[in-house]
DNA sequence: CTGCTCGCTCACCTCAGGGTAACTCCCCAC
DNA sequence: GTGGGGAGTTACCCTGAGGTGAGCGAGCAG
């Protein structure tokens, strides 16, 4: 992504937005994060439902970018049928925090455009 | 967006965040926002400047995208040469507010990879 | 007359992120 | 033997956000 041009900035993001908005940049990871959130090790068939619309395809590649990321652990068990779990790293929840303002200002909106439409 | 699917939820949003993303989900529009809450009352000019790698087009469509979202006024002063000045609306202001976590907590991220890479 | 500034608009094109659907592997139940 | 769960993979397709480059309208400087 880019930057802001100013003086003292080495790299290319400056206002640290930019760095988060990477991670979060996924159509569906927001939501995942939210589902990991509201309950830690969550399993792959129950994030796809819980996250109606998502394909399989996606939900592997989001998890797996989010892993790499550092911001969600997969746990495998190596069991027959397969379990595998998905939790938040320290990281993760600490973005989870970080997304909480934000999450509050859409809910706000939300208020605001129902009461005049 | 999607959402997530719980009892109780009536339109497609449910956790606030996916209700932001669509605010802020241009490529550059955090940025804009970034270097409207530095300074208000910045022109066209001014911004593609301080957005370095946006294009007139898209500084634009964001621009009136984000006018259309209330988060940012547009002043013309009619004038030869033509002046236009943006600045953040009160909404846009306290987005931008909840915007500041996580640009902490990409800041924080950032230092802790160019110390562990 | 030419060129420059400012704040755009228009027509066209690219490409990657996401969607679709089929397939795998291992076991259990019917 | 077939059907289903569970957790994916693979190959292919498609749309739309964003990039490219040119032009405009008004005035002023040289």
């Amino acid at each position: 992504m880019a930057t802001l041009n100013r003086p003292g900035v080495d790299d290319g993001h400056i206002c640290g937005i930019d760095t988060a908005m990477e991670v979060i940049g996924g159509k569906w990871k927001v939501l995942i994060l939210w589902a990991l959130h509201e309950q830690p090790h969550r399993r792959f068939g129950e994030l796809r439902r819980l996250v109606p619309g998502i394909t399989e395809k996606v939900l592997a590649s989001h998890l797996r970018e989010m892993e790499a990321d550092g911001v969600v652990d997969r746990v495998s068990y190596e069991e027959v049928p397969p379990r595998v779990e998905y939790a938040l790293t320290k990281d993760g929840i600490r973005l989870n925090d970080a997304l909480e303002p934000l999450a509050a200002w859409g809910r706000e909106r939300k208020e605001d455009r129902r009461n005049t439409p």
